[in-house]
DNA sequence: ATAAATTTTTAGTTTTGTCTAAATTTTTAT
DNA sequence: ATAAAAATTTAGACAAAACTAAAAATTTAT
């Protein structure tokens, strides 16, 4: 698989998440910063390596083989990124882009010998499942800080925007994967949230809080 | 620069340090199993970004900043196979074709964080030096085992041909870097040598001392 | 010194992945 | 229900990096 198909199917497995009935070539288009043209091109030649199932005008899903396939892609990014941020050193705004290149090396055994040497690890820096060896991921019942209860305990498990931007505003106010969490008060108006973290209030939008898993 | 460009690069680099006059075109084809002429292509694009000086028909050898750019690929190769031997536990022979791929990873940082993370090496798992953050290599005073004195003691230090075989026949012979030799009879007819390594006797072939390098 | 052999370059194609512009299909709105 | 809008596909072109076959330059051998 060249590096290109690889990104197309992680793109088509993201997106699948969010509409499992069928991902627009538009939506592609928009993820990988091409054109749609380009998107029908590729599609057509991910179909005949029966990698998704394709059909003009109405979207496109992963066969069994491209799920598989792309879960792997994903896996190696996520564990990739474990790697920068234990073993190297560098903060959780500064990972994606390093691990987009290396989620493309191709050895089985080398993200199998890495997975040990991370010890296994099952959530990535973000709180996003790591896929096993065999695809399997830990599966988490998170709810958005938006939708959770007045005045009850929450930690923070993951971030569903993964921007450097947020990352660091998150940094900023010393928010990170374990933080607790207690909503104090929710504004009606504008949905902004008044909530304690680290025994600090602070005063948290919408955007904010549609955007930070908790548990 | 593409992944191409870079192998073109190291390719030369490689040669350069046997035919500093200029490397021929024939040399580099045979290097990266193409065609001359997609080598031609190739040193005019090279010549244009002014990382080679190439003149038709009288060979290449590399600009200053194709030096510079040549020898971080060969750092990032060499401390990528660091990294898989010292902390992914794979054997020296199996790890040039991984780093072949992990070599293009674009960061700098990255490269850097790596260095330091694996204590700023200054030698390769087959004993090749690894140009620090300034493209300074430690320069060692090595020889060939056939060229060495007879009764002498020596070091293993290195090896010239890293292939798999190679590597693999040095396995079998119990020989690594490190290993002690004394060079106890050389048969004048073929060149071949009883050569006392870890205080057992074995007869070395000259093919196999010519790719020995010891101190 | 010149012919033969070798090496290198040129010219013209191919493949991959992209693009633009135009055509077609689907969806939305009246 | 049909016209307008939006989404998608087709057709044709391009750049990168490779190839083959033929031409040109250089080297080697007599």
């Amino acid at each position: 698989m060249t590096i290109s198909e690889e990104n197309y199917l992680k793109v088509i497995y993201h997106l699948s998440l969010v509409s499992p009935k069928g991902v627009n070539t538009n939506a592609i288009a928009g993820m990988l910063d091409t054109k749609a043209s380009s998107v029908t091109d590729m599609l057509k030649k991910l179909s005949e390596k029966d990698l998704v199932a394709y059909q003009k005008y109405q979207g496109v899903t992963l066969t069994e083989n491209g799920f598989r396939s792309a879960k792997m892609i994903v896996r190696k990014h996520r564990l990739w990124e474990v790697f920068l941020v234990e073993k190297l050193g560098f903060a959780w705004d500064e990972v994606h882009d390093i691990a987009e290149e290396l989620e493309h090396i191709k050895s089985e055994t080398l993200i199998n010998k890495l997975d040990e040497y991370l010890d296994f690890p099952a959530f990535d820096p973000h709180g996003d499942p790591i896929p096993d060896v065999n695809g399997v991921m830990k599966k988490v019942n998170k709810l958005l800080l938006s939708e959770v209860e007045i005045n009850k305990e929450y930690q923070c498990v993951g971030v569903k925007d993964s921007s450097s931007e947020f990352l660091k505003y998150l940094d900023k106010q010393k928010i990170a994967l374990g933080s607790t969490f207690v909503v104090k008060e929710k504004e009606s108006f504008d949905d902004t949230l008044l909530v304690e973290v680290n025994s600090k209030q602070i005063t948290i939008s919408n955007k904010i809080a549609n955007n930070l898993y908790v548990q």
